[in-house]
DNA sequence: TCATTACTGAACATTTTGTTCGATTTAATT
DNA sequence: AATTAAATCGAACAAAATGTTCAGTAATGA
């Protein structure tokens, strides 16, 4: 008996698949992709592709299910690697990442599947942000903007500022866009934390 | 002759064409959607949705247009009325319009066609705020932020709110709606705007 | 080597898109 | 009310894309 998971079959297969999304992600739309253009990319037949993924959509998840991962533990750490101070600590080593990944991070903004990536990405973040803060947040003192809101906004700043950077070709450095980040959320967390020291 | 911009039949067509769309959206995703399913619900002739849109994205083009322009609208006139104070403005009316279109808006929120329409928006506004903040940038003072990263900002975080209020039901007024917003923005503008006058 | 598994590729059914066109209905105008 | 132009209908097409099936071939792990 084989253990298919480790043939090399199916790894070259599904590499070959994922190369020409990707690759085709850079060229147009995913929602315009079709799956004949994929497997003629990837030159696999069509019953293969069938018995890989059974939608073009579980193909793309399945593409970005490892930098999804990646990012997500970058703000799971971010999140719980606050003993000292209670803002949220840096984001530099994230922009890093997607430095590293700028090419498929760029596909993924070209195409409404990326909206799908994204919108995951965003929730995840935001659970996590929100149990921040009500750990943070003091008895008996209601926060001005309800923390849901607040969990919301900054998860939702993060993104724009990591789609922005990206459409715009990363024209900062890492250390810039984690500067930026603090200085239009510090403010906002400021509000809910009571420790209200000036940074810098 | 006939003007057939005016002939009722052609207002009645496009009319049972949007309201099948719209009624659609409610059900399912934009991109499961097929031109097939609103011909069949809004019972026009395969060949009469041809000659109104050449495609389901022109359909949904024209089917927010006018909510589009009327968003724009808000934005606008709240960035230009603007003499006493340097901060944006009200969008309480901008909320109470939203809520007054919920269910198109609940709709576009299901879809990733609404993701084109809020990218429209959000560039918009975007371009109206960056316009706004470079008119209000002190000569000679670099701001903490770039402009542009602001500006992406404020339209980004107006639109957030926006999503997960009508998410979330719409379960705080517009008058609340409007201080979040101002609280989560307002401290960022001050570091652009020199005037920092405490608010409320 | 050998049994097993994955891939091929062609054939097929189905769905969706988009076009065309003559017949029919509808509305504006006189 | 009659005329006339335009809009719609609907059926018939062609084309493209999806998804399934299966017998034959190739590659792999043991």
């Amino acid at each position: 008996m084989k253990s298919n998971e480790y043939d090399r079959r199916v790894w070259k297969t599904r590499q070959a698949i994922h190369d020409a999304l990707s690759s085709l992600m850079e060229e147009k739309k995913y929602s315009k992709i079709t799956i004949q253009e994929i497997i003629d990319r990837a030159n696999v037949g069509r019953s293969t592709f069938y018995s890989h993924f059974a939608t073009k959509d579980e193909l793309l998840f399945s593409s970005v299910e490892d930098l999804l991962e990646i990012l997500n533990q970058y703000i799971k750490s971010y999140i719980e690697h606050d003993e000292e101070n209670p803002r949220l600590i840096s984001v530099v080593d994230f922009f890093e990442h997607i430095q590293e990944n700028s090419k498929i991070m760029k596909g993924l903004l070209k195409s409404e599947g990326g909206d799908l990536f994204f919108e995951k990405v965003e929730a995840y973040w935001n659970d996590g942000i929100e149990e921040y803060l009500q750990s943070k947040l003091p008895k008996g003192k209601a926060p001005k903007v309800p923390i849901k809101i607040l969990s919301n906004h900054i998860s939702s700043t993060l993104l724009s500022l990591l789609k922005w950077w990206v459409k715009n070709d990363m024209s900062y450095t890492p250390i810039q866009m984690d500067q930026y980040f603090r200085d239009l959320i510090d403010p906002c967390i400021d509000s809910v934390v009571s420790n209200h020291s000036t940074m810098d």
